[in-house]
DNA sequence: AATATGACTAAAATGGTTATTTGGTCAGGT
DNA sequence: ACCTGACCAAATAACCATTTTAGTCATATT
């Protein structure tokens, strides 16, 4: 790695830090550069703006994301015991990227306010998220597992469930332990692949 | 009814509609005087504090809703039908009690900050919900049609689900039109009851 | 006695102005 | 080729003067 590389790592992974623990909005580009030990225009010469900077940083953690879940999900075979992995991981792994974790679930409203940009990012994220949920479905439903549901209709209704699970601006999920909310993340895997009736 | 009683009346009245259509906040006791044709004063008689109208508001409306809700319930038999029902109706009614929808729902953000009065209500209102969902379930456990969940962790997962799918923060849910929303729910409902396993 | 009111106050909201911070640029240094 | 301090325009914060607003009270009306 050059020069060139690991400064550029370096305004990376401070940043990370420094937004995942301040938010986008309060932590200034003086100060990531102060961290880093560098100047402030030092940053520029390898980010164009602030929110490029930062999408970047999403994009990064993106991609480390989906890594972790596909392979999580991978390890599984059949496409009942894929869902329950998916969903477990979708949230477990979420915790460890804050930034992602902030737009995905939209914890810091201003971001959407000020970074119009990453809108279109979000979007590529749950199309992602989509995708996975349409393959494990499918597989369900050919290998005759799963009931025959009209799938873009049970794809978009389960993507929207996992938003609104995830969705923390709601007091009663963000303040319960983590223990409380996969007891119910798991309840609900049960009636959605069960059901609650006999 | 005596005059008392009438000029009380009024006084609700206009303030619920002012309140439903302008929020809390914006809407002036002067403003709410004016539109009922008394002075500002007068409105002091009755209620202590703007808080304590918006509080009588807010639980007119509970009792109007859940009177609503459980009607719709007691016209089904089968505890699943019941099940179906509540969840519909639970939405289809509660657009009806705007002021009601905006604090059950943390619709406007402000009236937790400014009035901590209204956790209580808002409390009392969701242990109320769930004290239905307990009854059915209890019923179609009872009578062998439903599966034997845990109850509490049940009824708490479904309040959490209900919650959930009515948070209207999420961009996701309140841009669609009802019908789509209704959709989901409905398939929601399906999972929830049947499960996606063939 | 019960109901209503206009005049009043203290506190909060608002508007407008000035001072400071911050994202971003650039000419020049190493 | 990489980095920097000095710089600018725009956004933000801090400040203060003015107005609104929730709530009170002495008095009036019925």
């Amino acid at each position: 790695m050059e020069q060139n590389n690991i400064t550029k790592h370096q305004i990376i992974k401070t940043a990370t830090d420094l937004f995942a623990q301040y938010g986008v909005k309060k932590t200034t580009m003086e100060e990531i550069a102060e961290n880093v030990g560098i100047a402030k225009a030092t940053i520029y010469i390898y980010f164009d703006s602030k929110e490029k900077l930062f999408a970047a940083i999403v994009n990064k953690e993106v991609e480390e994301y989906f890594q972790k879940l596909e392979s999580a999900i991978n390890v599984c075979s059949s496409p009942e015991e894929k869902f329950k992995t998916f969903v477990r991981s979708f949230f477990e792994i979420i915790f460890d990227y804050i930034n992602l974790y902030n737009i995905a679930f939209n914890t810091i409203s201003e971001i959407n306010n000020l970074m119009p940009t990453l809108q279109s990012e979000l979007e590529q994220f749950y199309a992602r998220v989509s995708q996975i949920i349409r393959n494990i479905l499918q597989q369900g439903i050919a290998d005759g597992s799963f009931r025959q549901i009209e799938i873009d209709l049970f794809v978009d209704t389960v993507t929207d469930l996992i938003k609104m699970i995830g969705y923390p601006f709601s007091p009663f999920i963000l303040k319960r332990e983590k223990r409380v909310i996969f007891q119910k993340i798991d309840l609900m895997l049960d009636l959605v692949i069960n059901g609650f009736k006999k």
